[in-house]
DNA sequence: CAGTGAGCGAGCTTCCGCTTGACTT
């Protein structure tokens, strides 16, 4: 009897259908141990010697695993073949007190790839165990470090590092670019155009003019010479373009796609990728490979060849990023000719499940097939010493466009030949101005996180989910991001006093240094010596150097409503905030204006409504002399009131106009 | 349905990455 051990449960399951009788199959959740939550548990004065251990939810695990080990003869770890699962196997190894672990790998899980494996077991590679331990102490000595000094110089509860911190940066540049942005404005003018002979064609066109305008008399200068001009065709290019079908999908592209198409945050899609994957519709969810096996290539094919004939069939290799850690497949359905209608007839799935198959669907088999393909027209016109262009595109052929829509505009040119004479219809000028660059989503954060080598699949939407809870940033009512006033404090201290590591390069340079480690041409413990020491004593000066952040404090003419002393605006964890000057005699504390919302509290009379947020982040409306006064709701106050009963009208989610007093009809 | 600040000096906050399941909207 044989024990495999893996990290996933569902994975577990799968490959157990291709193991016989002889192997026990188990998985290990992922890691099994850590370094400790309450201290850094690295020995920085020695070696970097890291204190390892097994959290509680392990410790289960563990026992189970232990148990099952003494009733076999040997031990297969099959961890993911990457750092983590390579760490995971070497862990495991150490936690179970295993002396000659077999460490295999396979990149899909196909009979005969599980076979090939088993025939070709290794040792753990120390090497790129260690490239890991030296990921995970930097990220915890920079976590551990850099957030004490924020508790220190700014608030408690306050977090900092190598991830969350550059999200958080890259917001906050945004804002600042948005609030720089000053509107230009410029003018464009089109030319609504027609053939002369029109008997039974009166199909018009339009054509852009190629020249920059920044006035309103400058365009209207160019109308005036333009109106007495002959329209005469230039120059006409006939040409086929093509577009190619996209990559399967990857995690962060899956979260990009289904955010673009259906809002979905990136958690959500994570939760019912991960239903999706448990009840064995689709591959593994976490991934950053765009390898396809070759059993689902020749499924693929068969299916395309079959539904829609064989000149809609194309085999597409895709080539992963460099920094790809090609453990898993893509994110494709298991069973790719098991089309998204019938899925869902047969199987349970809910709303959620079947959008998000359908387009895991879509996405996998277009890449599999052939180029959708245009007759593009590109034309040009000339009137007076004025330049004029028309761009025509009509689909020739869809190819993948039949199973993976995409919007394009198919425009429609009449048949024309050079030097042939339009009519003009008339000319159309329009007023421009050029727009701020927009503010991220979680889709284009995720995606420049990405391109960037910064975060992993597995914590794409974590990250999204921390730098909200620690109320660094939040979703405006677009649902993008905006740095909140703590957000841009504690960035700001960062980029001032801890440049290198809020460096969008800082990732990319530690991981050349940790190829280097699993490569053996480094020594981890080296690596680590050279980035603490300097950090460790610019860390050291910084708290001697920096003042705690309280230049925020401003007196204020407002009287405390409590003691009558004056009132302070202060900088806390969640933001300003007005506190008592007479503190701490005198503890009240009230909301700043702009948050409230002009409405009278019914309950006190002397507060005012203002917006809130409960722990978990939902909004709601308290009056802001809590915790004087309790009155809260949860829907929106208009800030008119009830003809009946004299109470609130309220806004609900729907958008209904209603009384807050429930005993009202 | 809910916080923030100072200092006394108790005990606590915090990272990234691998898993799933416990909750809730």
């Amino acid at each position: 009897m044989k024990l495999v051990i893996v990290e996933s449960p569902t994975k577990g399951k799968t490959i157990s259908k291709f193991l016989g009788k002889d192997y026990k199959i188990l998985s290990s959740f992922g890691h099994i141990r850590d370094l400790p939550i309450s201290t850094l548990g690295v020995d920085v004065e020695n070696n970097f010697k890291p204190k390892y251990v097994i959290p509680a939810k392990a410790r289960k695990v563990i026992k189970e695993l232990k148990a099952a080990t003494k009733k076999v003869d040997e031990v297969i770890l099959a961890t993911d073949e990457d750092r983590e699962g390579e760490a995971i196997a070497w862990h495991l190894s150490e936690a179970l007190g295993l002396k000659n672990p077999k460490r295999i790998v396979f990149h899909e899980i196909t009979k005969t790839a599980i076979s090939e494996a088993l025939k070709n077991p290794r040792i753990i590679n120390q090497d790129v165990v260690d490239a890991q331990q030296a990921r995970r102490i930097l990220d915890r000595i920079v976590g551990y470090k850099i957030s004490p000094f924020l508790w220190k110089k700014v608030a408690r509860g306050l977090s900092a590092g190598r991830v969350q911190s550059v999200a958080v940066k890259l917001i906050v540049e945004k804002e600042r670019e948005i609030e720089k942005f000053k509107p230009e404005e410029y003018w464009t003018i089109e030319a609504e155009l027609k053939k002369q002979e029109t008997r039974n064609n009166n199909q018009t066109f339009t054509a852009l003019l190629k020249e920059e305008i920044k006035l309103e008399k400058d365009a209207n200068k160019i109308i005036k010479d333009l109106d007495k001009a002959d329209y005469i065709v230039k120059k006409i290019e006939k040409k086929e373009t093509r577009r190619n079908p996209f990559p399967p999908f990857t995690t962060s592209t899956l979260q990009q796609e289904a955010w673009k198409r259906f809002k979905f945050p990136a958690r959500f899609t994570m939760r019912i990728a991960q239903q999706l994957y448990e009840k064995g519709n689709i591959t593994y969810h976490r991934t950053d490979s765009v390898n396809l096996s070759g059993m689902s290539l020749s499924i693929a094919k068969k299916f395309i060849e079959s539904s829609y004939g064989q000149k809609y069939s194309k085999l597409r290799k895709y080539k992963s990023k460099g920094k790809a850690q090609e453990a898993h497949e893509a994110i494709r359905p298991t069973f790719p000719d098991k089309e998204p209608a019938s899925l869902s007839a047969s199987r349970r799935m809910d709303k959620n499940q079947q959008a998000l198959y359908d387009i895991i669907w879509r996405r996998f088999i277009a890449c599999q097939m052939t180029e959708a393909c245009f007759d593009s027209t590109a034309i040009e016109i000339r009137a007076g010493e004025y330049i004029f262009k028309a761009n025509g595109q009509i689909l020739k052929f869809d190819g993948f466009l039949k199973v993976y829509p995409m919007k394009f505009k198919e425009e429609e040119l009449p048949d024309l030949e050079k030097n042939e004479i339009l009519n003009l219809v008339k000319l159309v000028p329009s007023q421009h101005f050029t727009q701020p660059p927009s503010r991220y989503t979680e889709a284009s954060l995720i995606k420049i996180l990405e391109e960037n080598d910064i975060g992993r699949p597995s914590t794409y939407a974590p990250i999204i989910s921390t730098i909200q809870v620690r109320n660094y940033i939040e979703k405006n009512e677009q649902k993008r991001f905006q740095p909140t006033e703590i957000g841009i404090v504690v960035n700001d201290i960062l980029v001032e006093h801890f440049p290198k590591i809020v460096d969008i390069e800082f990732t990319a340079n530690m991981e050349e240094d940790l190829d280097k480690i699993a490569e053996g041409k480094q020594k981890w413990t080296k690596v680590s010596e050279a980035f603490y020491r300097p950090f460790n004593e610019n860390l050291q000066e910084k708290y001697k150097e920096v003042k705690k952040k309280e230049a925020s404090i401003e007196k204020t003419d407002k009287e405390c409503p409590k003691c009558g002393k004056f009132l302070v605006i202060r900088m806390g964890r969640f933001g300003k905030f007005y506190a008592c000057s007479g503190f701490p005699e005198c503890k009240h504390t009230q909301a700043l204006e702009k948050k409230n919302l002009g409405i009278k509290c019914p309950k006190c009379e002397n507060g005012e409504l203002t917006e809130k947020r409960t722990k978990r982040k939902k909004i709601f409306y308290g009056c802001n002399q809590f915790p004087d006064c309790d009155f809260a709701l949860w829907d929106k106050p208009t800030g008119k009131k009830c003809e009946k009963c004299d109470s609130l009208l309220i806004e609900t989610k729907k958008k209904q106009i209603k009384c807050s007093n429930k005993d009202c009809t």
